[in-house]
DNA sequence: GGCCAGGACACCA
DNA sequence: TGGTGTCATGGC
């Protein structure tokens, strides 16, 4: 049922090409800038990043925290922003060091990293098979009548063990669902 | 002019 | 666990 509705959306509004983004690090920063706020708002803001020549971890981990927060504002809750994206970075950094991909449990331990936002590094930006599940994510299963449940995880795990362990289709599917969540919201459809 | 966006967290009962 | 307040900009 599942891998039918994402060959019907994919048909209906081709192929999403996420992450957007030039560098690994630059993923990390969207992951983290894109919560609860537009994309259009998270694309000025790392924007902003760049002509500064400040999208790199040492640069921001540098840079003072007034200065930071100036370079985020666009994407909204700037202050909050600013102060965990340091601290992500910080741990951007450790896994770089050590060579080895990050687990889970260690990014959900960062202040300012929630389920979606751990799960969308691990798949966007080190390519692992996590599902990211979003808001939409719930919609598109109450609308399909698919599953419903509070938990994230339920979800995750629901998505995980009905498709096949790929990530180039979980990359998809999630960007196909966000366009989807859009579509229907433009449409004004319930 | 109100509502919401590719959430997370603190605080409360 | 479940419910609510807070954080903030920009588009429609």
């Amino acid at each position: 049922m599942l891998m039918r509705l994402y060959r019907s959306l994919l048909r209906e509004y081709g192929t999403q090409r996420w992450w957007p983004a030039e560098t690994q690090y630059e993923v990390v920063v969207g992951a983290l800038l894109t919560q609860n706020t537009n994309w259009r708002n998270v694309e000025r803001a790392i924007a902003n990043l760049k002509k500064a020549g400040a999208l790199s971890p040492g640069k921001v981990l540098r840079m003072r925290r007034a200065r930071l927060e100036s370079l985020i504002r666009p994407s909204g809750f700037y202050r909050q922003k600013a102060g965990r994206l340091k601290l992500l970075t910080r741990k951007y950094v450790e896994i770089s060091r050590r060579g080895s991909p990050p687990a889970r449990d260690e990014l959900l331990a960062v202040k300012g990293v929630g389920k979606e936002t751990a799960d969308s590094i691990l798949l966007y930006a080190f390519g692992l098979p996590h599902f990211v599940i979003d808001a939409y994510t719930r919609r598109f299963c109450a609308h399909h009548k698919l599953f419903e449940s509070r938990e994230y995880d339920d979800y995750k795990r629901f998505f995980e063990s009905s498709l096949p362990r790929s990530v180039p289709v979980y990359k998809e599917y999630r960007a196909l669902i966000v366009e989807w969540g859009k579509d229907l919201r433009n449409r004004g459809a319930p």
